[in-house]
This record gives C-alpha cells, sequence and structure tokens, in this order.
DNA sequence: TATGAATGAGTGTTCATTCAT
DNA sequence: CATGAATGAACACTCATTCAT
C-alpha cells in the first residue's frame, strides 16, 4: 500500500551522494595531509634526498598510499609548487586595486613575506630564484616554474614601469632591472631568514628593502 | 768538491724523485682535468641527474679512474666547491689595499663578475644564495660552502661597516643587511645572466648595481 | 491437525532457512558472476595481466568483494578451470551409449567443438594442450588440469581401442598415439579459430578432422 | 734515433684491438650464458615467475650484470625466441632442394624433432602453438612470434600445395588445413614427450606422425 | 695505473589482500 | 556483506663503487 517508507527510501536515494561526498571530503584531506608532509620533508631533505618512504612515514601512511593520490613522486613535488604558486598568485594580486605603484609594491611584499613567515621552509626555498636549481634539471617543473618565477617579476616589472611613467623613479632606470633587484633582495633576505631559523618578524624586513630599493630609484 | 753519489747511487736516490715529480704532475692533471669535467657535467645536469659516467665520458676516462682521483662522487663535488671558492678567494682580496671601502667594493664586484662571466656557469649556481639548496640538504658541503658563503658576506659587511664608520653611508643602516642586499642583488643578476644564456657583458651590471645601492644607502 | 507453531516461533524456525536459502542463491549468484567475469578477463588478458581490479570491474562489483567468493586470484582461476571441465565432462560423457566407438568419438568431438564455439576464447584455451603452460609452472591448477586433460587423453585412448580391438582400426597403432593426434589435431584447429577471430563455424571442422585421422588409421 | 723500437710500437697498435677482440668474445660469452640460463630458468618457471635473481643465479652473475648486457626483461625473453627461431629457420631450409614435396616434409619433420630432442623443454614450448598463450598477451613478442609461427605454418602448407597439385594428395584437401594438422599432431607429440620427461626416441614418433597423415592424405 | 664490467644495496612502483566503514 | 582505500611485501631496475685484468 502506497504509505511510501521515506526512511527506507531517502537514504537509499541519499546515501549515495553522502557516502561520495564523505569519500570525496576523506579523498581531500588525504591528499592534503600528504602534501603538506610532502612539503615539510622535501624542504627538509630536497628532492633527492627524500625517498617516497619518508614522505609516507611523515603522512603517517603507507607507501602505496600514496600512489593512491598521486601517480609518483614527481607528481608529488610538481603538486607542491602548483598548490603554492596558486596560493601566491592569490596574494600578490590582493592589492591590484592601489592606485599608487609604489604602495601597490609596498603591499605586495609585505603580504608576500607574511605569506613565508606563516608558511616556512619549503615554501621559502620556491619562491627563491634558483630554489629548483637542482631539481629543475630534470624539467619536471621547470618550464612551468620558470614561468611562474618570470610572471612575478613582469608583475614586479610593469609595476615600477607605472612608477617610473609617473615620474616617482628615475628615467633611466629599466623596470625590468628593478624587479630583478628586488627579487634578489628578497630572496637573499628571504634566505638569511631561512638559514637563522625562521625566527619571526620577517615582515619587518620588507619595508626596509623597499625603502632601502626606492631611495636608491628615486628621482 | 764532494764526489758525486755514484752513477747507481744517485739514480737510485734521485730517480724516485724525479718520477715521483713526475707523477705528481700526472696525477694533478688527472685530477685537474677531471674537476673541469665534472664542473661542466654539474653544471649542465646538477648533482643528481650527473652521473658517474657522465664524468667519466667529459673527461675521457673510464669510471674506474676517478675513483683514483677522489674517494667518490661526493668528493669530487666538494672538490670543486672548494677550487672555485679558492679562486673566488684570491679574487675577492686583490684589492684589499685600496683606502676607500667603496671603491673596495666596486673592484671587487667587478673582478668577481668578471670571474664568473669567464668562469660559466656551475660557478655561476655556486656563488649564488642557495645554489646548494637541494645538494647542501646532504651535508656534504653544506658546512664548508655556508662557512665560505658567510665568509663573503662578513667581509662585504666589514666593508660597509668601514663605509658606514666613514660617514659614507647612513648610521641606521646594518652592514649586515647591506651585505645581504648587495649578495641578493648579484645573484638575480646572475641567475637573469644564467637564465639568459650566458651572454657577454656580465661585468657591466655590476656598476648598475652598486649605484643603485648606494644611492639608497648614500648619507 | 497440529497446532501450527506459533506465528513467533515459525519465523524462528523457517525463516533462518528461508533467509539462508535465499542468501545461498544470491552468493551462487554473485559466485557465478564473477566467475564469468573472470572467465572473460583472464581469457583476454592472460592470468598475469589481469589484475583483480579488472576482474572486479568486468563483474561489477568491488575488488574487496571478490574475497567474499573467493580466497584469492588463484581460486578463482582454478574455479574456473574446474568449472568448465564440470560441464565438458557432463558433454563428452553424453554419447557413452552409442555402441560404435567410432561414432561416439564423431558425436564427442561435434559436441565439444559446439561447446568451444559457443563459450568463446578462454575456454579454447583451456582445454589447449598447453593453454597453461606459463600458468602451470605456478603449480596452482597443474596438477587438477593434468589430471583433467590426460583424463579426456584417456578417454578418448580408451575409445580407440575399442575401435583398434573391434578391427575398426589399424592394430598396430597404439590407441593412446591416436589419441594424441586427434587433440593435437583439435587443438590446432582451436587455434587457429580463436586466432581468425572465432568466427562461427568451428563445428564443421570435427568432421573433417575426423576423416582425415580415420583415413589415416582405418584397416 | 730512428731504430724504432718496434716492442712498445707494435703493442700499442695492435693491443686495442686485441683488447677488444677480447672482450668482445668475453661479452658474447656472458650474453650467451645469460640467455642460457634464462631459457632454463623460464622453460621451468615461465615468464611471469622468473625473477631477475633467478636468471642472475641460474647464469651465476649478479642481477645489476643482466642489465649490461640486456635492457631489460622482456629484452631476455624476446632475444631467447628470436634465437630460437633462427636456429629453426636454418633447420627448417635444410631440405628446400629435395625434390619430392612428401620427402622434404618427412625430413623437415625429423630435423625438427631432432632439434627439439636435442635443444631441451623451453624450445618445445616455443614451436608449440600456444606456448606463449600467457606472455603473448603482453604483445612483447607476440607479433613477431605469431609471424614465426605462420611462416611455418605458411612453409608447410606450400610444400603441401605443391604434393597436391602433383596429384600426391587429394584434391579437395586445403593445403592449410594439412599445414595446421601436421602442426596440431607435432606439438601434442611434443608435448607429450615433454610432459613424460624428455626421454629420448623423440625423433622416431616423426615418421609415425607423417605416416598416418599421409595415410589420411592421400589420393 | 687505466679500464670497464661486475656488483648489489637501495628505490620507486605495483597490486593482491585486508579491513574499517 | 559490499565497498574501496590502506597496506606492505615483492620486484624490476639504477648506478656508485669495486676489482680483476
Amino acid at each position: 500500500m502506497p504509505r511510501a517508507t521515506p526512511k527506507s527510501a531517502r537514504p537509499r536515494a541519499e546515501k549515495p551522494s553522502v557516502r561520495e561526498a564523505v569519500r570525496n571530503e576523506t579523498r581531500a584531506t588525504y591528499r592534503e595531509a600528504i602534501l603538506v608532509a610532502a612539503e615539510r620533508v622535501f624542504g627538509r631533505l630536497g628532492f633527492y634526498e627524500t625517498k617516497m618512504t619518508d614522505v609516507a612515514a611523515e603522512a603517517g601512511v603507507a607507501a602505496g598510499t600514496l600512489y593512491n593520490y598521486f601517480t609518483n613522486k614527481d607528481e608529488i613535488f610538481a603538486s607542491i609548487v602548483v598548490r603554492s604558486r596558486e596560493q601566491l598568485d592569490a596574494i600578490v594580486h590582493l592589492h591590484d586595486n592601489i592606485a599608487d605603484p609604489i604602495e601597490r609594491i609596498r603591499m605586495r611584499l609585505r603580504d608576500v613575506f607574511t605569506f613565508v613567515d606563516d608558511h616556512g621552509p619549503l615554501f621559502a626555498s620556491f619562491i627563491r630564484v634558483g630554489g629548483f636549481t637542482d631539481y629543475a634539471q630534470k624539467r619536471v617543473i621547470d618550464e612551468d616554474h620558470e614561468r611562474g618565477h618570470s610572471q612575478y617579476l613582469e608583475l614586479s616589472a610593469v609595476t615600477f614601469r607605472e612608477a617610473v611613467e609617473r615620474g616617482q623613479l628615475r628615467r633611466e632606470l629599466e623596470p625590468e632591472f628593478l624587479a630583478a633587484m628586488l627579487s634578489g633582495m628578497c630572496d637573499s633576505t628571504i634566505f638569511a631568514w631561512f638559514r637563522g631559523g625562521c625566527k619571526p618578524g620577517l615582515v619587518d624586513r620588507a619595508d626596509q628593502i623597499l625603502e632601502l630599493l626606492l631611495r636608491g630609484a628615486r628621482t
């Protein structure tokens, strides 16, 4: 008789999607946990000295499990890079609406340094110009990373150009040169911070760097 | 006059030393050839992607021969670093007698850039702050290299301090900070030069860098 | 008439058996579905190239489910062999009552070929003399299969012996030899059919084979 | 002064080639030893159950050594097949000059059986129609082997056709069918011999098989 | 001492099997 | 019981290093 038994019917209809949702969530959690663990280990040992078992151990899973989420070691590494760049991309464009290019650069710099400060060592090596010197040779993430890096340089250069055109900076300075200089200054600062044990206070350096550069570059 | 040692005795006494001299020379030649070859290959492929057979092939010897001159792969790599640093050390102290610290820095910078220009890619990666990011993790050359790197930073800092004390640069600037900034600016310049294919003209950048930095730092 | 067992009691007494029956049926259905799927996949890919997930996918179940019906991969494979042999056994004895041994062989042959025709590729490889050459080495189904195979050869030989004793075939021919010849002729025919894509019409070959053999063997 | 020192000069000129010759010989010996060992192990265990360490152990070398002579497991296997086929090719064409096709087949058959008898188990499985049933799925040697097999069938068929055209065999028999029959008969004979432990006397079966077939096929 | 092949420890990866849900 | 992800033993293959010639 027609009295539907919603109790049994609804679950049937929903259970799959619920299950699926749970599953997806679980999968995402695992994936993220592996990435975080991998980021730590890669950051500590470098790509080649990091063994899959190290990553697995750090993530608290079996070695085989890694392969349920990534096709191989390279992909794990590449995923970290991609993820980092995505995060950085978001940050870097946070202040695109600031009119004054100098101010825009300042805010960007602060945010990036804050991010690095929060994010820790591996990321430090990522944004560093040659963080992948060795690994890059393998050409696994080379192209992308390089594009990524020059993308940031480009963005920086564009902003400097604007400042030059506004007459805020000296006309004879190439924006690309300024961008490279800023990049190098940041790198060495982050590196020093990294070698010094990642102590808090990295952000404060942002203003010092920029002030020095601007003094040198101002009209 | 003292009767010369008998014919049969002299050879016995001297020949060995002659032989030894020749031998030592031969050994040194081989060693150097291997290092040069290794520097090229490591520079091209990075430490981990460079196989001992690659080095041997580049040096035109058999793989086994490498082990007559170096105990293992690590040692070859470390030797390159050491050698590079020795060369750099010589260069860096070439102008110690210049009284004006600013001028001293300028000359040093030019010489180092000239050296890098002549010396090619691997060296570029060596002096770069994080050239060893990945390899360094292995702690093979870490300590030494780090010491080497900070040694240069130190030297730079000392010189900057002198300039500050002479009142040439603003008092509130820490010399270590200035040294780090210069280092970073050089790094990114060399990196860009490296990525651009090591085209000649690197040296000209030295003055641009320094000028920018000094403008920013001058009283 | 005996008072029926109380409502509450009956279910308790019978339901289990009903449930059990249903369960058994369900289990049997699953088991069969898995075997059918496995047969297809094994036939297509061979034992080693067939992964448990392939079988599961083909059967439309999860990998874990397979282990509710079979202890392991080997057992699935062995079960297929056993099942095939059971089916073949039935067929092979279908015409035991035919008096003329030659006719008996002819009918048998036709039925077997029909079965193979219907049954498809895997079975083809099963009845083939060396179908298990590779797998058999693992000694999973070796003994059994060998027994099975020689059993058919034996049956064939017995029938040939009868024909020889009846004077239908030449006395100097060993029945075992004739059985082996027939087996080989069938094998190569089935193989050719298999390689040709299992096109219909296999059965017609039965008569051709037998005619050739009998002509050669007749008195 | 011009007196050449032949002692030192000649060796210099020849030594390399001598060394090379020795080296080549040594390499060839190793290669062959590995193939022989591999043939034995593959014959005993089958492709998948044979581990590289098994082959190495059987050959009396380290696992890594195998890779100095073959790129991988597949190549070792394929090499065995190729080598076997080369040997068989030579044998099969030994009697091409015999005018009478029937006689030609008879001689061929004897030689092949002799070869199999000498050569042992693996080869047996090779010439068997489905020797590779399982491995073939991997399509490593499939195409070639298949071509090889059908090549022999083809050769056989051609010879049978000649006999048919000469009126030695019945016109209504397709030569391809006869070739397949002969192949199957040989297979099952070899298989039986193999299962029986490869006892001597295989060759004698050649005539029995052929006689039976010819009786059945003669006009 | 140069050679280059042999060695075998070490690693990335696969996949049958287990097990929590 | 079905599920499908976790597991980890097993294995092909690499390559720094050794060693007989």
